[in-house]
DNA sequence: TACCTTATGGAATAAATATTCCATACTGGG
DNA sequence: CCCAGTATGGAATATTTATTCCATAAGGTA
């Protein structure tokens, strides 16, 4: 065999998939037409499951995992599983290794947030579910009023949407607690309030929320877990998770999924009206 | 527990979870919360994994499988595998499917957003000069005081700027305008304004900045471009472009700066008080 | 057909993984 | 401060799953 090294992507697997198929026994031939079209299945199968689902012995496809580089099916399949579950690498050890080493400059650090960011967004793009995206934009895009809310780090989230939807002459109000003054009685039935919160929760935010349930409003959440609070309060939520560097996160993806909601609904509005 | 039976799709899950996760000790609260956050790991990995990354032990983590009405974590785990085989298509291929089916819809706006973010994020990882970025710590750091000034676009920037600093307890002041109050003066000698202005570039910005010129105040700049006017105005100026989609950005790019600047002061302060 | 080579099935073994159990450490109420 | 009642850690065990091995079958060539 030309190539006998193990693929280490997706692409590479498929290479060698072509290049190994022509010319197989019958059997082997059989594994590698049935991975072809089931690769999705292999980071959540076991042989047992694949072999008999391709019609094979185990032992079998095990000479087919060989062939395909790998030492084993164990290997072949922790490289499937490694693609699915994000990489998150694990930035505060590297962080704390950085300090060691003593090359904590500004520059590597920096390195880190972007690294964390790009690892985020992608993160986002393929967790986001559409269905309960456009359901947001539309409960949003229907509402007679925008109210906004969101502190401490989700702080940044709000003011963007703020801005956001202004620019679009689209009626939006932020909740800031300026001054401490308390604008909850413009809530209304009939009205949105997109509230965005992540751990540690803020309670204002949790506040305000029940309390524009109360009115009846509707309610859509940018939060980061699938336990928040917000589910309790029975609001249409968006999950987003930002991977931290240290204590920070640099709010890449939280903020795209703000933008999208709000430039969607400007649109929705827009055509709405014409 | 009034419902005691397993859940069989995604949003059952969630609202066991949520049902759940309060008033749960210690350690299996950990194991909810890691779940909420880290959902799609089930499917591929081990519940020795699982524990570990939550940081419990994996008889406790089998305790939270048995409370969220699963005999175990394999069956758990049979639940995750089958929704997983349902919804592959990886990242890349998703998103090349998001805009490729040329719809207007949110998601499809969303890979756009994601897309920009990650060219972005590039981009400034590869143009950023090291030397002005150290240059702008150490600037920072060296300051009695910190002045925060960004308006529109920028308003999230110098929000995030003025939380990062504050969770540190690094002294800084943001320039708001709220209620039309102009705090200029307490901008002095010894200080430094760090400046977030986009084009077009808002005057109150750089109205604040020439003024703290005339104060002899520090000026750090973070902006969009190589002739932006904060360089006519002396300022210490790291740039930064954001892709576009449409008419608006994400701003993952100067978020991430702005968090690395923050951060890297906090620690220089913090090594400079010992 | 006899012989060699390669392919295959199935059972035996090894390794990884889940699950249980129990001793010990907490926690809150009297 | 003591005593339940829980919660927790860790090791022991059961179960599942991967991997190897070998006897047998099939395929090809002289």
């Amino acid at each position: 065999m030309a190539n006998n090294a193990a693929p280490e992507t997706l692409e590479e697997f498929q290479a060698k998939l072509v290049e190994i198929t022509e010319g197989l026994p019958k059997r082997l031939r059989q594994c590698a037409d049935y991975i072809g079209q089931n690769t999705d299945r292999i980071a959540v199968s076991t042989v047992a499951d694949l072999s008999s689902a391709a019609g094979v012995q185990p032992s079998a496809f095990m000479r087919f995992c060989q062939l395909m580089g790998f030492s084993g099916y164990s290997q072949m399949q922790k490289m499937f599983r490694d693609i699915h579950v994000q990489h998150w690498p694990d930035y505060a050890t590297r962080l704390k290794k950085m300090r060691e080493s003593g090359d904590e400059t500004p520059a590597t650090l920096l390195a880190e947030f972007v690294d964390a960011g790009r690892a985020s967004l992608e993160n986002l793009a393929r967790s986001i579910d559409p269905k309960s995206l456009e359901k947001a934009v539309s409960v949003i895009a229907d509402a007679r009023m925008i109210h906004i809310i969101g502190f401490n780090r989700a702080f940044p989230v709000a003011t963007y949407l703020s801005y956001a939807f202004e620019k679009m002459d689209v009626p939006a109000m932020l909740h800031a607690k300026i001054g401490n003054l308390d604008h909850r009685h413009a809530i209304r039935e009939g009205d949105v309030l997109i509230a965005v919160t992540f751990s540690a929760y803020t309670q204002e935010t949790l506040e305000l929320t029940a309390f524009a349930k109360t009115q009846n409003a509707e309610i859509v959440a940018i939060t980061d877990a699938l336990n928040s609070p917000m589910h309790q309060l029975g609001a249409t939520t968006l999950n987003v998770t930002e991977a931290d560097v240290g204590a920070f996160r640099a709010l890449s993806a939280p903020l795209s999924l703000a933008i999208t909601l709000a430039v969607s609904v400007g649109a929705r509005r827009d055509s709405d009206n014409q």
